[in-house]
DNA sequence: TTGTAGGCGAGCTGCCGACAA
DNA sequence: TTGTCGGCAGCTCGCCTACAA
């Protein structure tokens, strides 16, 4: 108990944790990410005097200690980990092994974020009817009134007593005695949330989850790091409360794998940044995804009151290593990503393939402005590509237990974009996202700000997509109905059609057909320097799982072709992708004249009345700024939309369904898309 | 004033600081000290991948920020130290320069340790009247009662308000409303000091000096680090409150410091180790000194409740590296020292010469007992000394300002003793020393083992001690009287007299004569290696300050000859010196044949009568224990004695002047000591 | 069902002189 | 001169019901 190394409870600890974190078990295979070891900690790691250390290491787990914090109760883990050779990389019965864990049951817990009057009133606490009868011990309401002591262990098994009490007109269980000192000793607030938990043995547990301060010193991002420390005794508690990883402590860690020497590492699932020891079978199979821009993909976060968790759509822009000069063939944080809501995440600019999930199994459409900044990955502007179709597109094999096998055909029994749920367990919360609006400005110091490569690049993709900005338009539409995804996907069994056209998946396409092409047409065009860099990363487009490539530091084995995936995606014919849940429409603008034809086609669209969008249909211009349909002339509307908003339910206030559009402006060479349609690229 | 970086006023940071702490002033030379930074870290701090590392390195002080935890108030400073090139080492403007900063006058201040009632009770504050009628503001004893409203700046430039009451019978001056608040902000208890101080703009400041707390899981030491760090929230305030120098930052310092680079080293006054960065003045005036054991001196250290200063008398037991294997050559605690007060200070067990004031300008009688522990370092015991009196003796320059020139005298109008009291101002408090009494037994980690050499060393020396005891006993008396020095000291200027014996101060000494000596009596025994190794340190006694040696490691120059005086003092035969104000006086104890006489000749010796002495004679033995004469036969304790010690003014509680005895056994191979007296050696 | 406001009583905080060291 | 104690007044803490969302 006062062993500051003994672990509690793991069902307390998860509880306290949240729902999303999920810690490998022991004997499992991990794979160790120095990048997002160094990330966790919040502050500036100095590999200036490192040598070349592998982006990621393949090691068993050999030991996990669930721990709290002595002073702040903040829950984290020890994992004490061994690297592998690479010759351990088979994971088949890593992967069972470590499922068995997902059937544990969880216990009967319940969270309640503190209210004002749970927090500052008169020492008392609501409970919640639905706590106070399947967590704590039964109540004897014969009494007048009733009335029992609840006995709760904190996370060092400290115990603490409260006054439960039902009483009041209507009646209601409230804790009094005791409660105060509770709020007082945990120096608890308002957003900060409490934990009951009714533990195996009987057990009633007590544990705290605070709530992420948003103090003007102190900023979180995903992107990068969360708490920028400044020496303020305000802020103590948020200094306390997470990134106790000291970079020294991640310096050590590394050498130590790098070493291949068994090596501890502290994870604090509340510090908002992702886990750097995700499960092997997990990554391997994110990395099996043939990655490029234009893909749609929903990711799981936690609700700002940590009580649920909520999925939010976004599409890959580019698909590149974060930071190449310090992690070169790094696959962490990957995927550059564009939001459909991108207010509530604008921080998060970037993420790694496993904690994605492929919201459909079509091809995506590119979102051509989104050039890559940086010239090596880009291909010429005046490549011009096939027109038949034959294009490389991603294959996809989302859950590691279900190996992809060569010309498998999804069918209709597995839903597209359920499959991979598994990686929905690797995720962030939501209120740390809001703390990201204090992000922007000047608060970074500046030899801090290489930690966040994302939103240099970013800022480059907003360059571009300044420049590009052409004449032609069209417009993608994105729905958030599922009930449209039949309509185009439940009709013949291997293809999938849009429009009426026949759209291929990538297992209809022989890898052969995709290297030659893109090598060809290199060379057709005369830039084979270029394109050499860039066609020894083809590869084959469906990987040969018995003949694991080991060219790869540390031994990994995942696809390798993202590079060429992602030229491919860059050129501009490479547009068209049909989205699973919420099904993409793309509208050309340019076919249209005027807001009221916009308005026309928009009730065409979705079968809502004219009447109901006006005023609620709202637009983010190239600089994602959003704005309100009609306050500029319809052709400049027309040539800076980039996506439309059509907000529903305008009698509540925000609340309701959202309709996103996004508008995409194109940049192909194609001489008349307001002839052909959007799709007319097929033609 | 939030800005953690902002330098607080000078004047309340040194009435915060205490009054031992002297801080370099901008620009003025100091010797940095590695393993002094890494003491002061007070954790262990991992050499082995570090090169070899100068033991002090020279630099000008650029920049001093005087600054304040933002959570304990605690005052440090950052110190920026650029390192010197060698031939920078020229100190004589550097000592004027810095001289000056004595100048600076103090500002009111007063210091108040926390009464019970003051911490605990109805939230007063007792203000002594002194404080309130030289620091506050005036008070208008018109009224009834009189009341004003204090209003002080603490170190962060926070306000806070006292109400400041003169009431009661008989009336006291009382802070009341606001004081509360005050000691639970700043978590103070009783035992934490309250420092008042009016700044030269008028304004009153507020500052807080924690006690040094004692609890179970943190020691003070002294002689190695303070703070034992258990993860434990109970003592969080002990983590705060020292000691936040971190392991990394010192390497990082050393690396800059060992490659020439600016640095900067924080150092926190209140952790009870001592300054790392000595003015180069004071360390080369110490080092000018030739120290040998048996040489007598005083150290300074702050009072328990911080209020005062007090002197602590000591005997040089033996001169060594305090780690020669991490730190060979470094004068870092070179001197291990005896107590006469051993209970007070039995965790200090080595100093650093500057540290130290030597209390007499005679030279030292040798301790024999205490040989030292290594080989390396040891003169064989059959190497027999030159008879003629003309052995090498300390030279003393204990104030920088006065450069000691060749065959220089001590004038009568520099009372010896108090030449060199400037290093007072370099010391330790009193009640870190108690702290140290939970030191003992298994409380260090192993791997901290290695922070206490001195400890290892003073082992050994007990057990050399027991084994040396012969039979030939002679005493030194030692008193606490400056009057009789004026009896043996005033007479002829340049010499000096003991009991009828001419002593040769060093200066009376050519150099060539001390080295050939050592030189010619070795290769006569026949050892030359191990000779020619203390030789050549031997160098010449009187150090050319024109030509400063440059062999030793960052340039510094000190006097190498210790090792050589060392093993002078090693000698059973260098054994007599005469201390300034406590005179030593020697005593034969084997002439003696009973108590009796033993009485009659300390009476005769102090003028003391034989009746005031009974029962308050105490002796210590080889194992320092100490007891009451006559408790066993005078033969045994003629044999164990070390040192006698006659308790006067015995009507009071301890508190009365004590003389001091030290008896010092002989393992001479003098045939008779008895007949010839103490002072034979010289015949 | 549960969050907040206000009543109100108990207990604690903190100011006071008395007393003593 | 100043540390500590007990008295006591006022105020805050915290339990409660009422009311509203």
């Amino acid at each position: 108990m006062k062993d500051p190394e003994k672990s509690l409870d793991p069902q307390l600890w998860h509880a306290c944790a949240g729902s999303m974190v999920q810690i490998p078990r022991v004997n499992s295979k991990v794979f160790y990410f120095p990048q997002g070891h160094a990330e966790h900690s919040l502050s500036f790691v100095d590999f200036s005097s490192s040598p070349q250390i592998p982006p990621l290491i393949l090691c068993q787990v050999a030991d996990v200690k669930f721990l709290a914090d002595a002073e702040t109760d903040e829950v984290y883990v020890k994992i004490m980990l061994i690297p592998l050779p690479n010759s351990e990389l088979d994971l088949e019965g890593d992967a069972l092994l470590t499922d068995g864990s997902n059937t544990v049951e969880k216990p009967a817990s319940f969270a309640k974020t503190l209210t004002q009057s749970d927090a500052n009133n008169g020492g008392g606490f609501s409970v919640p009817r639905y706590c106070a009868e399947t967590i704590f011990p039964r109540l004897d309401y014969t009494a007048d009134p009733p009335v029992q002591t609840v006995i709760a262990k904190d996370v060092h098994g400290d115990i603490w007593k409260f006054r439960h009490i039902y009483r009041g007109t209507p009646r209601r269980h409230l804790l009094t005695t005791g409660w105060s000192t509770f709020v007082n000793q945990k120096k608890l607030v308002a957003g900060d949330s409490i934990v009951f938990l009714r533990a195996e043995n009987g057990e009633l547990c007590v544990g705290i989850r605070r709530a992420k301060r948003e103090n003007g010193s102190s900023v979180g991002s995903y992107g990068g790091f969360s708490t920028f420390l400044r020496e303020d005794a305000s802020n103590k508690m948020m200094r306390n409360g997470t990134g106790k990883v000291r970079p020294e402590a991640v310096l050590e860690a590394i050498a130590l794998a790098a070493g291949g020497q068994p090596f501890e590492a502290s994870f604090y699932p509340r510090a908002s940044t992702p886990e750097f020891c995700v499960q092997a079978t997990a990554v391997r199979a994110a990395m099996r995804t043939r990655w490029c821009s234009g893909m749609r993909f929903k990711m799981a976060f936690e609700t700002e009151d940590s009580s649920r968790i909520s999925w939010f759509m976004g599409t890959v822009s580019s698909v590149q290593f974060s930071d190449p000069f310090l992690w070169p063939n790094s696959p962490w944080r990957l995927l550059q990503v564009m939001w459909d809501e991108p207010d509530l995440l604008q921080n998060v600019k970037c993420v790694s393939p496993w904690l994605v999930e492929l919201a459909s199994n079509m091809p995506a459409i590119d979102l051509s402005p989104f050039s890559p900044p940086r010239k090596k990955l880009r291909i010429p502007d005046h490549l011009d590509f096939p027109l038949d179709g034959q294009f490389p597109m991603p294959s996809f094999s989302g859950n590691p237990l279900v190996p992809s096998s060569p010309l498998r055909c999804f069918s209709d029994s597995v839903p597209a974009g359920i499959q991979g749920a598994r990686h929905a367990q690797y995720g962030l919360s939501l209120s740390d996202l809001h703390l990201n609006n204090k992000l922007q400005s000047g608060l970074f110091l500046p030899g801090l700000q290489r930690f966040d490569p994302c939103t240099r690049i970013s800022d480059g993709i907003m360059m571009a997509s300044h420049t590009n900005n052409k004449d032609n338009l069209s417009c993608l539409l994105t729905m958030g109905n599922s009930s449209q995804k039949e309509k185009s996907g439940n009709g013949k069994r291997n293809q999938f059609l849009l429009f009426g056209q026949l759209i291929l998946t990538e297992q209809q396409l022989s890898s052969e057909t995709v290297s030659e092409v893109i090598t060809r047409k290199s060379s057709i065009d005369g830039i084979s320097d270029k394109t050499k860099d860039s066609s020894d990363c083809s590869g084959s487009a469906l990987e040969n799982q018995s003949s694991p490539e080991k060219s790869l530091t540390a031994g990994f084995l995942w696809n390798r072709d993202y590079r060429t995936t992602e030229l491919c995606m860059d050129t501009s014919h490479c547009k068209v992708f049909l989205e699973s849940e919420d099904i993409g429409q793309t509208l050309d603008l340019s076919v249209l004249g005027s807001y009221e034809e916009l308005y026309r086609k928009l009730a065409n669209m979705f079968g809502v009345e004219r009447s109901e969008m006006l005023g609620h249909v709202l637009y983010q211009d190239a600089t994602s700024a959003v704005k309100q349909i009609g306050d500029e002339p319809f052709s400049a509307f027309m040539k800076t939309a980039k996506r439309l908003m059509i907000r529903m339910d305008s009698g509540n206030d925000g609340v309701g369904r959202q309709w996103l559009t996004t508008i995409q402006t194109a940049k192909s060479g194609l001489d008349g898309p307001s002839k052909r349609g959007p799709l007319g690229i097929f033609a």
